[in-house]
DNA sequence: TTGTGTGCAAAAGCTTTGCATGTTG
DNA sequence: CAACATGCAAAGCTTTTGCACACAA
């Protein structure tokens, strides 16, 4: 099994690669925000993600956080998912499998799933309805059995 | 096949028990409110249904429109979705077949499909992962091959 | 050196809230 | 007539933008 610092030397090196395949500069910045996605294992917002750089100490702004996240979301090395509330999660997305998610409505946990049905529908549709088809959302809500933090919502938030 | 005059009265009636039951008042706001969403075939924002029962020279505020939708939402009688953007999209659902969507990321074109496969998976990953599901969202996001109105961006709002 | 990227703060866009007024039950 | 719903405008939150400065190439 890979160790977290490989895995975070191979996107580094993704991610070089892609900048420089696009004419863009590689910025300390933009490698940091990289750094830290990948040493989280959850969902988070832009917001969660730039108060924890604050408190590490970085000097970015939300901004810059905002523009690496789109840039790492356009070289497939971080996903970006709405939960059903007019807020963007992000996760990495490097060395895991495509999955998709479930969500609890009261207490915000979120579990993963894989099912290869939602390949065939998508090959399906696609073929059926005339679509490229290049990405897709799936999401299930419900409520978690016996133990759900119920009050809490979403996964506790760091604060400043 | 019902006349659309019949669905909009079986729609105000499950409303106003709906709202009977619960104990809200049945003002004339939200049955206005509920014969504009049930005139219309598409997929609207919040702000186009304002501005749409504004132009209809109804005296209604947006405060109003996105209480009433979320009443509409709890009832069953809309369905509320995130196409990928930071907007809420609402449609009407009474008396049509659930579906999944198919959303166009170059012209907004929003397409409707069915699929049996969605359900095995809500039942399965429910009983698996121990959640009772109670509703999903699947959106496939591609490009339409051929005539795809490029540049427009969603169903041509209309003006005020 | 040059133009892209950054930080900062302000603006924008969608949604919610506060308050005085109106209206349902 | 009392409580709830409404209209209006302001506030809230997430995200984007403008601008002067910094720095990668």
């Amino acid at each position: 099994m890979k160790t977290e610092d490989s895995v975070i030397q191979e996107v580094k090196n993704i991610f070089s690669a892609h900048l420089e395949k696009n004419g863009l500069r590689k910025t300390p910045e933009r490698f940091a925000i990289l750094q830290e996605i990948y040493h989280r294992n959850d969902h988070f917002d832009a917001e969660a993600l730039y108060i924890h750089m604050k408190n590490q100490n970085y000097r970015v702004s939300r901004a810059t956080v905002y523009n690496t996240l789109e840039l790492l979301v356009s070289c497939d090395l971080v996903k970006k998912h709405q939960f059903g509330k007019n807020l963007a999660q992000y996760e990495k997305s490097y060395g895991f499998k495509q999955h998709d998610h479930l969500i609890c409505v009261d207490c915000g946990k979120v579990l993963e799933f894989c099912d290869p049905r939602i390949q065939q529908i998508k090959d399906m549709m696609g073929d059926l309805l005339k679509f490229r088809i290049t990405h897709h959302s799936l999401n299930l809500y419900g409520k978690c059995e016996g133990a759900c933090p119920r009050t809490s919502g979403k996964d506790a938030p760091e604060s400043l």
